[in-house]
DNA sequence: ATGAAAGCGCTAACAG
DNA sequence: CTGTTAGCGCTTTCAT
């Protein structure tokens, strides 16, 4: 208790007491407080003993102990990240770039994976609130039974929206417009969508998005080449499955899951008939390189992941509680 | 101080007192030792009283503060992972697996990202002794100033390996010969490598491996047919470029970073010429999917993960400090 | 079965 | 400029 196993590679492993600022204190023989006021740049100590505190303490190795501001109610710094998972690219990239600012920033970045389970989500949530971290920036895991953000938590939302709070969103709605333009523009007739389900707020808006290009290209909406359901590749793979069986031919996705999942199912129909169109959800970097490239609706992660960790930081919301960051549509092979 | 801002979307942020056993020892008029005994298990406590303080603690959302435990000494359950990046396939498999381990094992997972960076990875390891780690997973970064392991964090080293202490590592030597011998069978005489640096342990076994593989077909080293240097995909772009130029008709990656970088000259140089051989590092998902399929050693991801989970629960090593786990070749289209 | 005291590392507030 | 005290949330130890 207070003791550590020392590991210092000598074989003879000890026991060494934790440096503190008592202890070096102890060791200079002066008061633990001119300790803590050298070591935080306080102005009342002499420059002598500040010089001499950061010296002992350089030489001990000595870091202040977080644990011990937590309890006194300080900012623990530490920040929370909930994703479905970072084998996804998209959410691999943005956990990639949030973890670069947050080393910027003197932030601690605890992941949590929820596989989109709320279950999953409100333990980690839990786990989050034991190490008093300030905020936490999640994907909303789907459910009706939505539970609220946390009370003593800043929750900031990523791509989904469950609650009226804080949230880093995509604009999509043109992007999705785009895509089913220029596939309409190819001749295809019959382009269907697989999406989250409308309960979630990204896949209403991206549905209707969808629905919106259709109309613009003068296309009906068949209910038969729609699929949503939840976000997973599972139902990219069986909603493309039933959609091309409906005889699309061509494939809107509206999620990063969904995407992918889908994407392999085109791939394995269109081996033949190269000419069945395929427009996936966020920008994959192996896209160009697969059959004539695959187009995508490509979503601005380092934007998106930059602005969260402005709001870490500044603790002011000047734009609002949603920043929005437009989509691109890529064309590529896939879509001509 | 000891209060934090109430978020509670009524739109009156009022403040709130943290929940703690004192506050509930309060509000039922007892000690707040006879809370802590209730909300521990403790076996002396009356049934009454222990499902009065766990009725009134769900009720005001308590939850232990892992702070105060940490100033104790106690665990923090803390664990570090430090590597390169997480954009990299491998990278994000390995983190996404062993994050899903960590949520199991009720372990709390902070990331750094390196970029190989020895300064940026003491500064990752003198946060996690902030917060405590009890162990940090961590591929070591190059470097010949290599900085000692940390003292005070039990240090689990991956793929790479700096010092003599714990590691799970890739046996990826007989992989690397198969993969020289599927070339050289497909009739390449001029095989190249570019692999990362042997100041690297990784680096010096698989080039190793390399030519041991090319002796063993018969064919002989060309050093102008080799790049080292760091494992980053620029070596891949330029290391990749230089051998190409030499004359070589295939190229042999010993590297995940590296692989993705030679893979893209590759791609570019191999675009009239389909008959250049290439084996990538790592196996990605899209590989197959690529031109007539890329070929790679695939890396066990899960296997590593699992066995870096079970080292940090279990405190005994039984199998020695290092792990290897073997490497498989995957034939496909690019090296046939 | 319950409570009181002490102490973990640190700093705000006083006292010199 | 420096030192003392107290208290953050929790458990261990020692009473009761």
């Amino acid at each position: 208790m207070g003791r550590i196993l020392c590991r210092d590679g000598t074989g003879r492993e000890g026991r060494m007491a934790r440096v503190t600022i008592k202890s070096i204190a102890r060791d200079l023989g002066i008061s633990h407080m001119t300790v803590s006021r050298a070591l935080s740049n306080h102005p009342n100590v002499l420059r002598e003993t500040r010089e001499a505190v950061r010296k002992r303490a350089e030489e001990l190795g000595y870091v202040r102990s977080s644990a011990a501001a937590a309890i006194r109610g300080d900012d623990t710094r530490i920040v929370g990240l909930l994703l479905p998972n970072i084998t996804n690219e998209f959410y691999a990239r943005y956990a990639n770039a949030l973890a670069l600012e947050c080393d910027r920033r003197a932030l601690h970045l605890i992941i949590h994976l929820t596989d989109d389970d709320i279950r999953r989500e409100s333990e980690a949530l839990r786990r989050l609130r034991e190490v008093q971290a300030g905020s936490a920036v999640m994907v909303p895991a789907p459910g009706t039974d939505a539970p609220t953000l946390p009370r003593d938590i800043r929750a900031i939302q990523l791509i989904r929206r469950r609650a009226d709070a804080e949230a880093v969103l995509v604009d999509d709605a043109a992007a999705l417009g785009d895509a089913v333009a220029q596939l309409a523009g190819a001749g295809h007739r019959r382009i269907g969508y697989v999406g989250a389900d409308p309960g979630l707020s990204s896949g209403r808006s991206r549905r209707a998005a969808f629905r919106a290009g259709l109309a613009r290209a003068g296309l009906v909406a068949d209910p038969l080449l729609e699929a949503t359901g939840p976000p997973t590749p599972d139902l990219g793979r069986s909603g493309a499955s039933r959609i091309f069986d409906a005889g699309a031919t061509a494939l809107v996705c509206g999620g990063f899951e969904i995407s992918t999942g889908a994407l392999t199912i085109w791939l394995e129909r269109s081996g033949s008939d190269r000419n069945t169109g395929f427009v996936g959800y966020g920008d994959v970097a192996a896209y160009p390189w697969i059959r004539d490239g695959v187009a995508a609706v490509s979503v601005p992660v380092e934007a998106l992941a930059e602005c969260t960790a402005a709001l870490l930081t500044d603790e002011s919301t000047p734009n609002g509680p949603a920043h929005r960051f437009v989509a691109e549509f890529v064309v590529r092979g896939s879509a001509r």
